[in-house]
DNA sequence: AAATAAAATTAGTCTTGACTAATTTTATTT
DNA sequence: AAATAAAATTAGTCAAGACTAATTTTATTT
């Protein structure tokens, strides 16, 4: 098996291969995580050799059938922790990232089954991103932001992209949370920041970073 | 906080100390933990700076307050998740030993008291072993073995002092669990093998070593 | 007490996965 | 196209935590 930090790597590549649909670089994962750009280069020659990772300069840095497989499941067991933490130890919003990013590398060939099934064969987790199923499938992922919203329109909110405690804990200042209905009411040219208004409430300017990070349903 | 390494000989050592009320050396900790005893001089410096243990050659090595405290707490973790996984999980008795080395390692302030109210803030785990509680204490630990136990005499099964699969699975077939009835019919002097009744049953022949991994509470 | 065995310790090596600094390659400007 | 900036890569270092081999210390026998 994987590494704790070849685990990490490959989650990181197969988020950012999610997200933007584009080029993966060392420069880009090194960012992610926080690394040297040197040492990204290093675990990219050792995923390379286990076959995790194909690596070419002009089409970046791409997972093989076995590294989505595995990132797969790494990401399957993180969203399943996150539902157990949340529903089951009941903990808020903003912990739980951080407790599943080092539940999601417990190693048991039955233990991400026997949870899912434990906690009733959930389709998202607790910050709206879809949980793989045990064959690798999974519910639809929401990409619309709300600054992709055309003022007036309404939507609800499916999903964050931003995992942070801080942001989080904004967003519960706020009294957003999955479900969440909200109407754009204006944009500001000035700065792309957001008027919008939660759940039929009064309004309440938010930055274009907010906006981004907020996944909607129309 | 600690590294994986330095936790796991915190816990060796204080599951050494609870064991055998002796000295505790350099190669005991190497046997059980199946390391080098160089290795193990090196983490005795290591976990002597950080203040979590005393070592004297004469006296072996202790663990001081704050060792203690810390070594409970990994085991108060790993007794709970055992708990989780054998109850919510439905793995079976051999299974969840190895998962719970695991998982005893996640570090977050709340998690283990969540979980223990969780579960029901039980006693005993699967193995019989008594869970520390939030402050330190814990219930009663047996320490009397079916090897102890005079001829003739009943006792209940309460715990077992060996966790290895190979084991847990030789109890089943015997259909010994915690709570089985035994009677030692007969100790063959040859070879302390023991010829024991299973819960009022037909008779059976088990090795010195069986009868000594087996607590009792007569 | 001397001889031997066992335990503890030191010294030096290895691997993993990070780092910095220097260099080369690739992109972007002017 | 040349100059510059950015990205990628190489080379060498470091810490953690394991190892082996050699040595010293402590215990046990005879």
């Amino acid at each position: 098996m994987h590494t704790l930090s070849e685990e990490n790597y490959l989650k990181c590549i197969y988020c950012l291969w999610q997200d933007k649909g584009q080029k993966i670089t060392p420069t880009a994962i090194a960012e992610s995580l926080g690394n040297n750009p040197a040492s990204v280069v290093d675990m990219i020659r050792k995923l390379t050799d286990k076959q995790l990772i194909n690596y070419d300069k002009k089409k970046g840095v791409e997972l093989t059938a076995q590294g989505q497989k595995d990132a797969t499941l790494i990401v399957r067991r993180h969203r399943l922790w996150e539902v157990f933490l949340l529903e089951k130890l009941d903990y808020d919003w903003d912990e739980i990232h951080d407790i599943a990013e080092e539940l999601e590398h417990i190693k048991d060939a039955s233990l991400a089954d026997r949870l899912d099934k434990f906690l009733g064969f959930p389709e998202y987790d607790p910050h709206g991103d879809p949980i793989p199923k045990a064959n690798g499938k999974m519910a639809k992922r929401y990409s619309t932001t709300l600054a992709d919203l055309k003022t007036g329109g309404y939507c609800r909110v499916a999903a964050v992209k931003d995992t942070t405690s801080s942001f989080l804990q904004y967003l519960q200042k706020l009294d957003i949370s999955i479900g969440t209905k909200i109407q754009l009411i204006e944009k500001i040219p000035f700065d792309n920041s957001l008027v919008i208004s939660i759940g039929g409430n009064g309004r309440t300017t938010v930055s274009q970073k907010f906006g981004e990070s907020v996944l909607i349903d129309i």
